[in-house]
DNA sequence: CTGCATTCTTCCACTGAGTGGAAGCACGGG
DNA sequence: CCCGTGCTTCCACTCAGTGGAAGAATGCAG
């Protein structure tokens, strides 16, 4: 009785995505076996997506391994996530790069996350974790702060109720964070010290349309001892260009 | 009887990668009916796989259209295409861009086509048709051009028998486009005026690890009249930059 | 408003594409 | 050499997927 039920309930489309969904910034290079336990599908099951999907160009195998293929690269690059806003910040993200010479960033928030639209990568050794199309939490990181300090009352209550420590450093006392946030309100920008990645401090202020939030820029930088103010002016003059070409 | 003889040797895998491939450039947004067109897939299945794409995020409704969704975009970014070669790249771009103000690209040769990966858009009134992640034909571009110039032989004479014309002034002439490729790898850079886009002028020199042309940059710009030199300086500053990172 | 063309959505009986357990390989470490 | 881990192939069963057709919605022209 080598036969076989099939798995009631569950379409090929959905286990595709799931295959595909087992990729992510920190595995984008895996093997049948951890593919299948990520996907929770049988391993013969998954070996054969694997198969079909290779062969028409969404997944590229890497020796004994798979990563994602250009097909998925240019199809994912149509998709309208933010475009406008990016397309707009573009320039003004650039003279913030050439202002600076620090890491720039271009984030949304997307639920109780921070989702990161854009990043210029700058030449100083400090770690960056960010990675374009990936999320990071909204407490520990510069623009982080920003976008929560103006979300709706009970997304920043749901948020502060469970604040996790990224680093030593990480805020994750709800009264000293509500603090904090009052004060990027009323100073119009954020800071970071060591808080999601040890080494690395941030600044960011928001990017208004027609006086909402809607999304924030940042720069990633050593240390903010000299350089607070300079980086808040080069930041306020961008946020607000941006906002202008919105 | 209303029955079905479903469709031999189709996978669904293969339908699902055929939905995703009715979406391009100029195909961002599309109905259920163009997207059966265009997969060549019947308008029921269609309008069901659709179904399952946007209950997984694969795609996204807008309207009646369907665009694609934020998952692949996060997928597709995880695609390792070109990585290297676009992290070396990406500071001495914007250097490019800080020192000429104007669109700056960065591209390879696939197959007899230049892709495009990387694109710094300059805020110029210039017509700019390329876009990350689509194709343009290697001989009415700037980066196209270099490309070619430095493409095995065998190649070069198929493109060369085959020379569309995408704007009046398009070289079209096997004759004149050897010229020219020959003092492209005489001068070390390569010009177009109007080739490509009416309006539209371009510079661009190769990127070499180990004497092998991997990629080229270029910009794109009004007029060469004034800026021809200053261009082809910074170009070629920053490609033997990215070299040396390679 | 009415009629016609086009596109979108739903339905359903049939069946072969997809399934997954199991067996067979291939590699590598002890 | 053996054993553990991970990759690949096999195959009988069956339900997920199929697609023609009918019906609903939209849009345009007269």
């Amino acid at each position: 009785m080598a036969g076989n039920t099939g798995n009631p309930g569950a379409t090929v489309t959905a286990r595709v995505i799931a295959v595909l969904a087992a990729f992510d910034e920190r595995h984008r290079r895996l093997g049948v076996t951890d593919i299948s336990r990520r996907s929770e599908l049988p391993l013969s099951t998954t070996h054969r997506l694997l198969g079909e999907l290779v062969a028409h160009g969404a997944l590229q195998r890497e020796g004994r391994d798979y990563v994602i293929g250009r097909r998925l690269w240019d199809v994912g690059l149509l998709a309208p996530v933010q475009t406008d806003l990016r397309e707009a910040a573009s320039p003004f993200l650039h003279d913030i790069y050439a202002a600076t010479r620090a890491t720039v960033h271009l984030a949304v928030r997307d639920g109780n996350e921070a989702l990161y639209l854009e990043r210029l990568s700058g030449r100083s050794s400090v770690a960056i974790v960010s990675t374009v199309g990936s999320t990071l939490p909204l407490h520990a990181t510069g623009v982080g702060k920003v976008l929560l300090a103006h979300a709706p009352q009970d997304l920043c209550r749901e948020v502060l109720s469970r604040l996790s420590a990224v680093t030593p450093h990480t805020v994750t006392s709800p009264r000293t964070l509500t603090a904090q946030l009052e004060r990027v309100r009323s100073n119009g920008y954020a800071t970071t010290e060591d808080e999601m990645s040890l080494g690395a401090c941030s600044v960011a202020v928001p990017v208004r349309r027609r006086g909402d939030v809607v999304a924030a820029i940042g720069v990633v930088v050593p240390t903010l001892k000299r350089d607070r103010g300079r980086l808040v002016a080069a930041l306020q003059v961008a946020g607000r260009g941006i906002g202008r070409h919105l």
